[in-house]
DNA sequence: CGTTGGATTGGCT
DNA sequence: GCCAATCCAACGC
């Protein structure tokens, strides 16, 4: 849990070839052990391995037939615990992630799960790759958003657990997604 | 082995 | 605001 709001600021760096892609995570949500609506709740299976292997690790699953989602697995190897990227900002590769989105506006690119997956090209290949000695994809040091700038809520498009408010975001910034969080704990 | 429904998105009413 | 798209893991029989 003190690690989704750990997250925002940081960057995620894609390389596709020659061309290199950057964003800034703003928004993030945390699922834990124990937790009803987290995928490891069940236990380990083949879609979920990469939750319950070591930490700095990417967990990528596919959704609704149509997107891939982002996590950074953040507990001990076993735990199944991890951290969903739901949102960032575009800053470097914005023409190459235009082109995988399929549309333009740096604020309709990377504001939802499924479309910074899209934008940054992550999918199945990516699942289990090491986020701090990858080559593919990796997290870079960003600076720490003010506190004060962070927001919670319950979490996005489940149906459990929305009793604790482990959506982290930042407030008033045009990059997060444009869901709608049940009983939103401050806004 | 068949059914169900989802950590979403985008297009249409 | 509503809902179809489209895949596949999980679960039930």
């Amino acid at each position: 849990m003190q690690v989704a709001p750990d997250l925002l600021g940081h960057i995620l760096v894609r390389r596709i070839g020659r061309a290199r892609l950057a964003v800034r995570i703003v928004e993030t949500e945390a699922y834990e052990p124990g937790d009803a609506a987290s995928h490891a709740f069940r236990g380990k299976t083949a879609r979920n391995a990469a939750m319950f292997g070591p930490p700095g690790r990417l967990y990528v699953y596919f959704s609704y037939g149509n997107h891939w989602m982002m996590n950074v697995v953040t507990g001990e190897a076993g735990e199944g615990s991890a951290v969903l990227l739901r949102a960032a900002e575009p800053l470097e590769g914005l023409d190459v992630m235009a082109a995988a989105r399929g549309r333009d506006r740096p604020d309709d690119l990377c504001s939802g799960p499924g479309k910074l997956a899209q934008a940054m090209r992550i999918d199945r290949a990516h699942d289990g790759q090491d986020l701090v000695e990858g080559r593919h994809v990796w997290l870079e040091v960003g600076d720490r958003p003010d506190p004060a700038d962070i927001a919670t809520s319950t979490r996005v498009g489940i149906r459990v657990g929305l009793d604790e408010a482990w959506r982290f975001y930042l407030a008033r910034n045009r990059f997060v997604s444009r869901a709608r969080p049940a009983r939103p704990s401050r806004s």
